[in-house]
DNA sequence: CAATATAGTTGACAACGGCAACTACATATA
DNA sequence: TATATGTAGTTGCCGTTGTCAACTATATTG
C-alpha cells in the first residue's frame, strides 16, 4: 500500500472538511426559516434532552451565556418553553419544550431527516450501507465513545466469511507478530479443509459483529466423532477486552457438548497471551507443549483440552 | 448482518453530523483570530487558486455578492491582495493575495494543519490510515469526484491478500449470481494449494488497488512446467470499466511469457460476461466448453487457452 | 461569616450578512 | 445600429447575530 505521509493524511482530512462542511451546509437548507442556527441547534438539544438547565445546553453548545439567556427568553415568549425552578437550587430552572415548542421542532427535524433520507436514497442499498459504516468509523476513530446499541452479536456463517478469517487473521499476526505468509496459507489450508468436509450437524462458525462490521471469528472442526476442535479463534484489537472471545468460546464448547462431543481440543501458541487467557477462563487445560520453527519465527506451540463431561 | 432501516441510517448520519459539526468547530479554534469564518474561507480559496474572479469565489462558497464584495475590499484595503482588469471582460478583475496576504494566509493554515496532526497523532498509524480511507469512501459516496491521483495501482501480494480474495469473491458471486458456499469452498481450496506449493519465480499474485484500498486481484500458478493457469481475477463493482482489469490480465500475460510458459490457460463460467471479454480481449479463445451444475447452479463452464508463443 | 464560585440576566455595541438599487460593461436580438 | 437582456461588481440600508462586561441572586467552601 503506498504510505501516505503526515501531510497528505492532514490534506486528505481537509479536504474532507471542506466538502463535509459544505455538504452539511447544503442539507441544512440555509438554516430552517423561522430560526437561526444557534436556535435550531438549542431547539434541537431542548427536544433531545429531559429538562435541562441553561448551562447545560450552553456547555454542550459551546453558546454565549448571555446569548443563550436572550434565545431562550424569545422561546419563552414564543411559548414554546416552558422554565420551571428547582428546588434544590434556586438559580437555575429547568427547560422543556411546550407542546407547542415540539411542535415548532417537529418539521425542522422532520426537513433534516428528509433531505438525509434523500442523500441516501441516491445510493444503492450497498452503499448507504458503507456511508454509514464509514461514519461511524469515523465517529469511533476520533474518539465519540457511541454507546452501540447491541454491544455485539454472534451469528453463524455467511458467504465470505471464512475467507474473511483467513484475511484478517493473516494481517493481525503478521502485523502483531510478524508471522510470515505460511501462517496464512496454513490458515487457508484450515478453512479450505473445513469447506469441503462441512458437516452442519457437528461443525459450526461463529462471527462476532459489532456496529455491523465483523470483529471477531471462532470456528469449531470435528476431529473425531468424540473429539471436537476449536480452530482460528481471533479478535480484532478494538474488540478486545469487551468479553467477545469469552462469549465465541462459551458458545463452541456449548455446541460441543450439545453435539455429542467428549472432549474438545485446541492448538496454539504460548506468545498468544490474550487467547490464551480466554482458553483458561473457559476451563480448557495444557497438556501438551512443544518448540516449533514456524511462520518464520521460534514458537512454543501448545495443545489444549477441555473434558466436556464435566460441569465445571 | 442486521439490516439497518432507513430510519436508523438516517439517524446515524445526523448524528455523525452533529458529531462532526462539533469536531469541526473546535480545530478551527472559535475562528482565527483576526479573520472572520467567511473571509478565512475566502482567504483560503484565494490561496488556492490561480487569479480567480470574485464571481468563482462567490459560486464557490455560495456567498452574497454585496458581502463578498466588502471582504474583498477589505482585504484590499488591508494590503492582502491585489486586483488586476481582466483585457477582455473589463467588469471583472482578477483576484490574487499579494506577498502579505500569502503571510497571513499561510499561519491559519497552518494551524488548521498543526491542529489536524495533533488529532491524528492521538491515532495509531493503522487508525490513522483507516481514518483517511474512512473519509476518502465517505466523500466518494457522497459524490464528490475526487480525482484520484493515481488512477490505480498494481502490485505483489502481502499477508492477508489471499485471504481477502476468497472473501470477496465468496460475497461477490453469492451477491450477483447467487452461488452457495461450495465456491467459497472452490476460491480457499485454490489459495491454500497456490500458498502452499508457492514457486516464487512462476507464480506471482497481483492486487490491484484504488485510492488505499484493494479493488481487485489476480493470480498466476503453474499447471506444468509449460502452462501457466490464471485464477481467480476479480474486481469489485466500483472499480470496474476503468481498464483495471485489463491490466491485470496483461501483467499475467507478460509475467507468464517472461517466465518461459509455452500456453496460459484458464477456467470459467459463461455468465461471469465482464471476465469474459477481458479474456478476449487479452488474445484468450476459448477451447472447451461444459455444462455442469456447481454452486448450487446450472453453469456452463469455458476453458480458455492463450498461446504465448506467438505475439498477438 | 466572608470569600469565592455558579446560574442566569441585561445593556451596549461591533460584526455579520441579506436585500435591493445601482453602475458599467458584455452579449444576444432584431 | 439600436435595443433589450444579462452579468460583474459596488454600495447603502438595516435587521440579526453574537461578544463582552457588569450585575443580581443563590450556592459552596473553609
Amino acid at each position: 500500500m503506498p504510505e501516505l505521509g503526515i501531510d497528505q493524511q492532514v490534506s486528505a482530512i481537509r479536504a474532507f472538511n471542506r466538502f463535509y462542511t459544505r455538504k452539511i451546509g447544503v442539507l441544512d437548507g440555509v438554516a430552517s426559516q423561522p430560526f437561526s442556527l444557534a436556535e435550531a441547534r438549542v431547539l434541537y438539544e431542548l427536544a433531545n434532552r429531559q429538562r435541562p438547565t441553561a448551562t447545560d445546553i450552553r456547555k454542550e453548545l459551546g453558546l454565549d451565556a448571555g446569548y443563550l439567556s436572550r434565545i431562550l427568553r424569545n422561546f419563552e415568549r414564543r411559548k414554546l418553553l416552558r422554565r420551571e425552578a428547582s428546588q434544590t437550587d434556586e438559580r437555575q430552572r429547568f427547560l422543556s419544550l411546550t407542546a407547542q415548542g415540539q411542535k415548532a421542532f417537529a418539521p425542522l427535524d422532520q426537513r433534516s431527516s428528509r433531505d438525509i433520507a434523500a442523500m441516501l436514497n441516491d445510493l444503492s442499498a450497498g452503499e448507504q450501507k458503507q456511508l454509514v459504516q464509514a461514519v461511524e468509523r469515523v465517529r469511533r476513530l476520533l474518539g465519540d465513545k457511541m454507546e452501540s446499541k447491541a454491544p455485539f452479536l454472534l451469528r453463524f456463517h455467511q458467504p465470505g466469511d471464512l475467507g474473511w478469517i483467513v484475511y484478517r487473521q493473516a494481517i493481525l499476526y503478521a502485523e502483531e507478530y510478524g508471522w510470515d505468509w505460511s501462517y496464512e496459507a496454513l490458515a487457508a489450508e484450515i478453512v479450505a479443509q473445513f469447506i469441503k468436509n462441512y458437516d452442519p450437524k457437528r461443525e459450526r462458525v461463529w462471527v462476532a459483529e459489532k456496529d455491523g462490521e465483523r470483529v471477531g471469528a471462532v470456528l469449531v472442526a470435528k476431529e473425531s466423532d468424540s473429539i471436537a476442535k476449536l480452530r482460528l479463534l481471533h479478535l480484532e484489537r478494538e474488540a478486545r477486552g469487551l468479553g467477545i472471545g469469552k462469549r465465541l468460546v462459551e458458545e463452541c464448547v456449548r455446541f460441543a457438548r450439545q453435539s455429542g462431543y467428549q472432549k474438545m481440543t485446541l492448538w496454539t501458541q504460548s506468545i498468544l497471551h490474550a487467547a490464551r487467557g480466554i482458553y483458561k477462563q473457559g476451563g480448557f487445560k495444557v497438556v501438551q507443549e512443544k518448540k516449533h520453527q514456524s511462520f518464520g519465527k521460534n514458537l512454543t506451540a501448545e495443545i489444549w483440552e477441555l473434558d466436556l463431561k464435566r460441569t465445571t
